[in-house]
DNA sequence: AATGAATGAGTATTCATTCAT
DNA sequence: CATGAATGAATACTCATTCAT
């Protein structure tokens, strides 16, 4: 191990050359391949410029340490699940609480399917796991879902409307990110979805919702 | 990258002696220590030995390998947890739904509340991780679970029981264990376990819940 | 590896009580075990005693290293060697020449099926490996032969009589002890001993010896 | 213990600049400086980089292994031997069989003054010692000596041709490969190979050989 | 005397990182 | 800019040997 310098703001020199963007993105792709393929474990910088077929000065050229390289892999995965989130149409004026909750889990459930492996691997890695990446998602996810419910406030029966922002975001998170591994079919079917949303509503709003399992068009 | 493919019934030799008892616990105490105070990054064999105030050698004279260390590490935990959950008292005859949703839950708090730390720890392991122990934890849970519901299907509304416990179960295990490091009193006082019972029952059931907000009995 | 302290004079203690030698004895035999069935790479002192079911503070009693361990195995190897020729009946007065030559053969056969399996890894340990017992059982040899040499000068053509003895005991160790794992039964059933014989008769007094295939009987 | 069963292809990776060759030469000049010093047993990999003047990881650049470090070593030794023995000049047609046998036995004798101490040292190294290249040396060498009994057939009066091949090959390795150590001298004089020459040929022929003690040219 | 717990220097090997070319 | 040779601290694990009980 090496005296960790912790965390430089993750690219050493933007790329300004065609040239350099390419061995950058060389890099990541190797990077995402092996982390994927291998788990962290296998991750080491040797192997990654290998794979890249670009030699490891080159790659220390671009990132100043292991850890850069990491944080530059979850950067742009949370620009690609971000963008896709956003993506999505704005809703109608005043839809049924209902259909915003089940808005919300089909985000969190589109991101998880932009790159499932990469997300996964990328989430239980160790020195960053949770801490930096997934943090702030969360946060920013919980800042959402929180504005979202007041909107709503009227509709929902909680009390402590943070409690529920965190039962719920926690709940859907865990849900969708293991069936992201474990009930792949069901999550892009629609099917978990619909149970989850069906909890979600009860829960809110204090008031049951029929079971109706109506053909779901699949997400993602 | 790891040839692993050992994990010896953990203990090297039965320590006959009361000493050698004593250096077992100290090893495993130092163990657990600098696991959750650096994660897994930190444990090293060295540097547990070191901390526990005892020759590399010795902590190989009891723990074949890494891995046994962090084996024993699971399996006391473990032990720790069972006995807490097996110590709860029986129902009654018959008892409302939401008491048996709400005593399930309360087993799954108080496992979280043995020693919170080294189960957050435990359970972001990577080599064992979920593999070993938690997942013949979850599943167990989930088969619990499962025989639960049966025992109670006409009360249930949602078709697909696997489902169903798949969804509870991921969604309980995931509130609470992050509850535990995040919100912790929320935790003890009981307010998380109120809402997540009614989170459950109102999707179990179809049913609504009052939002009661009665005062609750601390847990653990 | 520890300092080292180089061969004591074998024994640290002469056992004086019975229980004592049963000891030794049991070490000892731990001890070629371990040696003919893992070779060197296995003999380890902690090996040895477990196998002798002897703790090694016991070990450590009676051999004040593992060299000396070793050492006495080589010692005891060497004098049952020796034994087996001694035992052997003395000759006729003034046998044919190739008789003497035959006779020597047969005891240096007879020296490697007392105990192959062990006289092979022995021969072949390193620290000790000729060094010390095969080197001076070697010189033994030399010194026998080049008696018997001497002790018919007249009938021999070479004119150095030391470097004949050098190539003839080198010849017959090596042919001997390669046989004793590659060959075995032309060890046994006498064949090889009559191909040496002859290749050495002819040597020796420089004339030709007729290719008789006369049954011969076996040795050991 | 070893658990080996590597032996990849011996380099890691062919070094490409002409620094990293004369690093790889360094090492392995320090790696047989240190088995011929000291054994196999002073042969660590760490104490090689310490004696090349290179740091460890720079061994580990070129070795993937201790083994393939000892391998190298071998096959560099090895083609060393061969490329002497290639370099013999062919025969007459039809020299007399003495001759044969003297050009064969002077072979070997090439053989073991090529680099006498590392040769010893090599031959006695325990994971490989025979096992890999000793006896694929050995293999080869018997093939090559059956062939050219077996085109002098008529002339031998051995009846089992294997066992002629089998014994004349070990004595001979045998007393070359000691007289390395012990008596140098006499083998670069020829001495020796005058001495084994007249073994053999009267073995083989059966026929008696005059012992003329004319000026032998020095070998190697 | 016997036990077995304890020791710690030593082993092979990896990998993040630097720097001369 | 790129290369890849070089580094060395750190890792998991072994084993001869000592010594308190």
């Amino acid at each position: 191990m090496a005296k960790r310098r912790k965390m430089q703001p993750i690219l050493r020199k933007r790329p300004e050359q065609d040239r350099s963007r390419a061995t950058v993105e060389v890099i990541l792709d190797a990077a995402a391949r092996i982390l994927v393929r291998g788990g962290y474990e296998a991750f080491t910088t040797n192997r990654v410029a290998e794979k890249a077929d670009v030699s490891i000065g080159s790659l220390y050229q671009y990132f100043p340490n292991k850890e850069s390289l990491l944080g530059e892999l979850m950067r742009r995965h949370t620009i690609a699940i971000e963008s896709g989130i956003e993506a999505v149409a704005p809703q109608a004026q005043d839809p049924p609480f209902a259909d915003v909750v089940r808005a919300a889990i089909e985000h969190i459930v589109r991101a998880h399917l932009v790159d499932p492996e990469l997300h996964r691997v990328l989430s239980e890695t160790p020195p960053l796991g949770k801490l930096d990446w997934e943090a702030t998602f969360a946060e920013r996810l919980a800042a959402r879902v929180k504005a979202a419910f007041e909107a709503r406030r009227s509709e929902i029966v909680v009390r402590d409307l943070d409690l529920a922002v965190y039962v719920v975001t926690r709940a859907v998170e865990a849900v969708v990110h293991n069936a992201a591994t474990e009930r792949l079919s069901d999550l892009k079917s629609g099917v978990l979805t619909d149970e989850v949303t069906r909890m979600l509503v009860g829960y809110l709003t204090g008031k049951a919702t029929p079971v109706k399992r109506a053909v779901r068009a699949a997400v993602g």
